[in-house]
DNA sequence: CTGTTAGCGCATTCAA
DNA sequence: TTGAATGCGCTAACAG
């Protein structure tokens, strides 16, 4: 603070150009006389203001991504942690830096409109949100992770409907009928809208759909039990363990994220409910940590890792300029052994 | 792009400051012409750009978390997942956004000179590295993490020596004598230098002290297997597998992060190895994700939460231009039925 | 190879 | 209540 690049021109008697060049441009000057800069800098602890530098260039080398909720609510998902690492793999090759931005006072757009980006990766984000006018605003490129494609922007998902549909398809042809389902918890309270990023939707079509090709009555339809539960491995243990103790406990679990699973497994575990004798569970991700599971867990295989990763990649296309389509990754049902004929 | 605040100025019919008035600070104008010129933003689509407003304000409401490796591997220990959603907790209620730099190039020191941030928080970081000239150098507010704290800086850790000859008071206590330590990987390779944080010497330290307590020969501490393991869930399950696959197979684990323990606690049971009756196994962190093992891992319960948390609080201290000294933070261990006596 | 000059976009002191 | 002028620290086109 205080010393710029002025003062390092004065003491070395050359303009600021010159220095400057000495920082980003060396072969334009002199051997000598940039050395005779270098060591001053040096002596003097100097380096260029990396704020002042990003002003005059446009360029930040740093990406946002945005979260639907707190920090520290969210990263309790270690789905999220798999994402950033994908997200850093490109970032750290490409000499990025990755900021992860909260809603500031629950505004996602003004988180937007005040990131010093030079692009975004935004989850948890509707098709028609208006954050998506206000990207536009800023000029800002974009790419939105596991929301529902509209074609207007980029996207990287995977095909939830699909998949969920398949998942319960396993539950189904196993004979359960009280199940329960564990949707990711809206996000609504943190945005000024009820926003949802769509997968919820997709998700619950998928099952329902294969409901309706397994020709469930009404009825039935009305044993399954939809709790919202945050992805959290705390609250999804409290709300197993209230939900197994009930005397009608559902004979299988439907969850939208492995660590609601890893919840259940323990509050099973607690209870003496074996799994999958007593209860079946089928999930969403199959995260590295899943594999440690006993027994195993049957759930849609998708990599956060590369989802972080596609998505990071389109994102650096779209920032030199180019242009890109949404992705659908490649998952699939990991059949292992979490699920059991219903025998009754 | 291309719209600025000039724009503004011109179509309201006022000056810059005006404009820059009704962003900052509306009570210095009409109400008339706040409207006006509101208005004629939103219409507009205009809002301030954040980096111009960086550049004059010297604040970038941003903090770093700067890693010692890349992203894409450190991220694979969850510890650090915990440890951002301290960080995260803090900086979400600041209106902070929080930045993770990884070296650029292997240079932390480039790292941080370069970065657009207020303050920073650092791991890995030896008492006489060269990173605390270079924040001196940029007058930047920091606080180190799981650093061996000189008194020169602020630091934010446990009292690893002791609890680390604690836990392994355990093992010697049942009787272990050929015990396998995994370290954590030393970080020298993305640093210049070979620069260790302290903490690895810190354990190694009590660890000894410990043998030394129970007497242990020398020839009974060259059973003593040293190990370098990333702390990643895979590669510690492949260093496992093939270490317990030896006939002469250690009796017990100390593991330095939970993660590893998770490996072995995968590889023992593919082998059917039971724990804690073929293999004891103890570590460091006790993550939230630890309650899910059968059976308990007895380890040291520390909270990268609260370490995250308490770390980021003395940053914004020193932002602030308080002053602060380093913390110590609770840790204890959990006991929990990892380890059994070994009978031979 | 080096210096002059003009921004980058906004905040803010000082004067009106 | 508003405006003119200056500065933040650096980069880069243009000249020499």
């Amino acid at each position: 603070m205080g010393i710029t690049i002025k003062d390092i021109a004065l003491k070395a008697g050359v303009s600021k150009t010159t220095v400057s060049f000495a920082f980003n441009n060396p072969d334009r000057i002199s051997a000598d006389t940039y050395e005779r800069i270098m060591t001053i800098a040096r002596e003097i602890g100097y380096s260029p203001d990396p704020i002042a530098r990003i002003l005059s260039n446009k360029k930040t080398k740093n990406i946002g991504i945005v979260l639907p909720q707190t920090i520290s609510v969210f990263f309790q998902n270690p789905y999220l942690g798999e994402l950033l690492r994908g997200i850093g793999s490109v970032c750290d090759q490409e000499g990025f830096a990755v900021s992860v931005l909260s809603p500031f006072k629950g505004i996602v757009t003004q988180t937007i409109l005040n990131a010093a980006v030079d692009g975004i990766l935004i989850m948890g984000i509707s098709k028609d949100s208006e954050v998506h006018t206000t990207f536009k605003q800023r000029t800002m490129p974009y790419v939105t992770i596991d929301a529902v494609d509209s074609g207007d922007f980029v996207n990287v998902g995977i095909k939830d409907e699909e998949l969920s549909e398949k998942l319960m398809d396993i539950l189904l042809d196993n004979g359960h009928r009280k199940i329960c389902f564990c949707l990711l918890q809206s996000i609504s309270s943190t945005l000024q809208k009820a926003d949802t990023s769509g997968t919820r939707e997709a998700r619950l079509h998928g099952i329902f759909q294969s409901a309706k090709q397994h020709c469930l009555s009404e009825d039935e339809m009305k044993d399954f039990l939809y709790i919202n539960t945050p992805a959290t491995l705390s609250d999804s243990y409290d709300i197993a363990l209230s939900l197994l103790k009930k005397k009608d406990r559902p004979s299988a679990v439907f969850c939208m994220a492995d660590v609601q699973a890893y919840g259940f497994y323990r509050a099973a575990r607690e209870l003496s409910l074996s799994i999958p004798e007593d209860l079946s569970i089928v999930s969403f991700d199959d995260l590295p940590l899943t594999e440690t599971l006993t027994p195993g867990l049957t759930c849609v295989h998708q990599s956060a890792y590369e989802k972080g990763r596609m998505a990071t990649k389109l994102l650096f296309k779209m920032i030199a300029g180019q242009h890109c389509e949404s992705a659908v990754l490649d998952a699939h049902i990991t059949h292992r052994h979490s699920v059991a004929k219903l025998n009754k």
